[in-house]
DNA sequence: TATTGTTATACTCTATAACTATA
DNA sequence: TATAGTTATAGAGTATAACAATA
């Protein structure tokens, strides 16, 4: 990676100026940790970040979730989910269980084996992350994490069909 | 296995949750904006965020660049810059010019209609990225700007450590 | 009728590598 | 030999819309 990516800053122009540096600022940290994250995944489990995103999901909610619980949490359409979904199925690292009451309706849950993988693959991402923000102090984590939480909200307010966890 | 050792395990694991917690905020809201951004250039302008990411490198230099320094700025490999060229070529809002004394290589740049489209875009672009930002207070916008400066240099060094092309 | 989830389709972006033409 | 850029390929992710089953 190329640290002229910086000039992508460089889009930020005009009197809110401030606004825009901060987006470009913000996107480009995102795509640098998430870069860095994709290709850790893809070169040592051979998986992407949505399949990663999914079975994170599942491992918060032993329970399972519903299709449409997975869509909007993963913020993509049903379509994309049925899809991830079936990979991992066809792994063995999730499964479909049905629920009683609605047969149109099943809970997708991490297997036995999908635990164990996923767990494998956690602590290796735990490592990805705490490498990339350890240049900031526990005081800074913590202001950062609030801030972003503002934005958050914002978006939040702006789109109302947007799942508030994380 | 021994309890001991899922007593470490698990130690670690919380100690490090602030910075996972961190990374899917940080992540949550970059996702958010750049939907709501992608969303936007698609239905108002039937254009993509590469699409007008390279626009905005080329209006920031408007003497042109060089398809290897697109691809460097853009943090992409050589053949999709190509591509994305041949669409705005196609559509008449940048061209390549030949470079002298090198006829391996060419600038390209914006046309005059690729500057008009490209204001109309960055105008409502920058009405969007306003809007994200609309619940900070100035001085909320500094310090996040600060703060996430600190992230993008860490990562940088990072990557300068582990990729020394650059 | 509405909802849940699937299927089918098409498009964009991406990396990789082989290729052409210059240098 | 090395470099700039293109072409070809394959894969992933996405949105959309039509569809089946069930509520």
């Amino acid at each position: 990676m190329n640290p002229s990516m910086l000039d992508l800053e460089a889009r930020a122009h005009s009197e809110h100026a401030h606004e825009l540096r901060l987006w470009l600022r913000l996107l480009t940290c995102s795509q640098l940790i998430e870069k860095r994250v994709r290709t850790g995944l893809r070169e040592h489990f051979d998986t992407t970040l949505p399949r990663f995103d999914l079975m994170a999901q599942l491992e918060r909610h032993p329970e399972g979730l519903k299709m449409k619980e997975l869509s909007h949490r993963l913020m993509v359409t049903g379509g994309n989910v049925t899809g991830i979904t079936d990979q991992l199925v066809n792994e063995g690292l999730v499964e479909r269980l049905n629920v009683d009451g609605d047969r149109r309706v099943f809970r997708v849950r991490l297997t036995e084996r999908g635990r164990v993988s996923f767990a494998d693959m956690a602590r290796q991402h735990e490592q990805w992350i705490v490498e990339a923000f350890e240049g900031l102090s526990p005081r800074d984590l913590d202001n950062l994490h609030r801030l972003l939480g503002k934005v958050k909200q914002h978006q939040i307010q702006l789109n109302q069909n947007v799942d508030p966890d994380a």
